[in-house]
DNA sequence: GCGACAG
DNA sequence: ATCTTGTCGC
């Protein structure tokens, strides 16, 4: 189900502009979410090799329900904007070895805050059909002014004046995390989301559990 | 033209 | 992503 992928630059980035069209930005998002799931890919051992772990918590009491981790060979190398032809193949891997179906997806990584608005998250939430929201730790593309120093103060992102996600503030004090719609969500909902399954550190718990996960 | 550039 | 010790602070 991850069959043809694309070998060069030119080819993968034909991809994101043929599936670009097919985003769904406009869903401010699922009615109920109580299976949340956070994925992440490690790099370890092999420099050939990546771990793509799913990590699926209850959304109100943020404890895992299921878990699931492949390794395989990767796919394509590494290129900034070009994300997704990396990561996707490992997690999606992981995501079919899942016996439940997550209410919403929270990526590491980003969505619509991309060179041709297509990231990581609007990639996988396309294949998928399940909802998504993008969560980058490191600016990327656009620009934005600091958000305020307290827990839940964000800024808008912009590309060319447009909004395309936002500088969240998960912890007071504490370097804020990028988020970007992936696919089917809002942005309202989906920093409302965020918020709401980090309560302790910088990142969302899935995303935590997801990482620790793909080191293992 | 030069540098920067999700993980 | 990954290579890596100690250290400041709640």
């Amino acid at each position: 189900m991850t069959r043809p992928w694309p070998s060069t630059v030119a080819e993968a980035e034909a991809v994101q502009e043929q599936l670009r069209p097919l985003v769904d930005l406009a869903d401010s998002g699922p009615e109920h979410v109580r299976l949340v799931a956070g994925l992440d890919v490690g790099y370890a051992v092999k420099g050939d090799e990546v771990t793509g772990a799913v990590v699926v918590l209850d959304a109100d009491t943020l404890r895992v329900v299921d878990r699931a981790v492949v390794r395989e060979r990767v796919r394509f190398p590494y290129v900034p904007g070009l994300f997704a032809f990396r990561e996707l193949p490992p997690l999606l891997a992981a995501l079919d070895r899942l016996p439940v179906t997550p209410d919403l997806l929270i990526c590491d990584g980003y969505g619509l805050a991309h060179p041709r608005r297509f990231g990581l998250a609007c990639h996988l939430g396309v294949l998928t059909g399940l909802p998504t929201v993008g969560v980058a730790k490191t600016a990327f593309v656009g620009s934005h002014d600091a958000p305020g120093r307290e827990r839940g103060a964000w800024s808008p992102i912009r590309i060319d004046g447009d909004v395309v996600g936002r500088a969240l503030r998960t912890r007071e004090g504490v370097k804020p995390v990028y988020v970007s719609q992936g696919h089917r969500v809002g942005l309202d909902t989906a920093c409302a989301h965020v918020l709401r399954l980090t309560p302790a550190y910088r990142l969302p718990e899935p995303i935590r559990q997801a990482d620790r996960l793909s080191h293992s």
